[in-house]
DNA sequence: CTCCTATCCTGCGAGC
DNA sequence: TGCTCGCAGGATAGGA
């Protein structure tokens, strides 16, 4: 589901839900596992603690306690909603509940999430190795040329590699390529600077006009107050094989690289 | 090292 | 209609 528009939708819609009420004692653990184990007893920890923050970092949730931080992924089914106990859902997994009533559940169908437990997320294993926000400096031409060099898998994969960069998924590296003009099958060591530059820029455009719209809701997304994502239906490529390009009006084209679906224009993408 | 594939799961839509 | 197949927003392990 979620790539970092989705992500960042959802953070503040559980921040705008969120009033600084503890959590009260009657975590709902559905399962023991998702993806992983969950650390059900560390995460305990939370009961009598207020949520003071939601953040982000990439794709993943930090839910901030004084005691410390609740972990979340979405995977590709995950979702936050707030319910009441009548509203109870196949795959709701998970439930924190709040004195004055709020009850955020997790849901994830296909398990692909994550919940885990930080005492400092700055050295937590799943955050540690984390590559660079797109929209700090570190997401730069400088980054991108020596991680490329010598490397031959194709700009679309380097680009969701979060080692790289952080929250670029299936669909925002397609949408990207296609307004740097870069094919994504190109391999990363053929990338001249000016293309890295357009490639850095349409990135953050992408990402920041998408979160502008609520994100992308295909399928089922919603963020956690239940309303959809527009930004689907400004989609250049993604999905639109064999429609046409709406630069050059070329059939767009439909491609697999590392397993995933991928959407270019033959013309505008060299 | 880098790379590529398979894999974890369920649900849904297309096609027969 | 009901079935099977392929594919879906992520990320990683492990073999080549």
């Amino acid at each position: 589901m979620p790539e970092l528009p989705e992500v960042e939708t959802v953070r503040r819609g559980l921040e705008r839900l969120l009033k600084d009420q503890p959590v009260v004692d009657d975590l709902a653990f559905a399962r023991r596992d998702l993806r992983d184990p969950i650390p059900t007893r560390q995460i305990r920890r939370m009961i009598g603690q207020p949520v003071h923050a939601v953040h982000r970092r990439g794709k993943y949730l930090l839910f901030e306690t004084p005691v410390g931080f609740l972990i979340s992924h979405l995977g590709m089914t995950g979702s936050w909603r707030a319910a009441d106990l009548s509203d109870v859902r196949p795959h709701d997994h998970f439930t924190l509940s709040f004195a004055g009533g709020l009850r955020l559940v997790f849901r994830d169908p296909r398990r692909f999430g994550i919940l885990d437990w930080a005492q400092d997320p700055a050295v937590h294993p799943r955050l540690k190795d984390l590559g660079p926000e797109p929209f700090v400096d570190d997401f730069g031409l400088e980054r991108l040329r020596s991680m490329a060099k010598g490397r031959i898998v194709p700009v679309k994969n380097f680009l969701m590699t979060p080692v790289v960069v952080v929250g670029v998924g299936n669909i925002y590296a397609s949408e990207a390529l296609f307004r740097a003009g870069v094919k994504p099958s190109r391999p990363v060591n053929r990338v001249k600077d000016g293309e890295w530059e357009r490639i850095i820029a349409a990135v953050r455009e992408v990402l920041f006009e998408s979160i502008e719209a609520g994100g992308s809701s295909i399928s089922d997304y919603v963020n956690a107050e239940g309303a959809d994502g527009m930004f689907q239906t400004t989609f250049r490529v993604y999905d639109r094989e064999s429609q046409t390009c709406v630069v050059c009006t070329t059939r767009i084209k439909r491609t697999v690289l590392g397993g995933r679906s991928t959407f270019h224009c033959s013309k505008c993408q060299r």
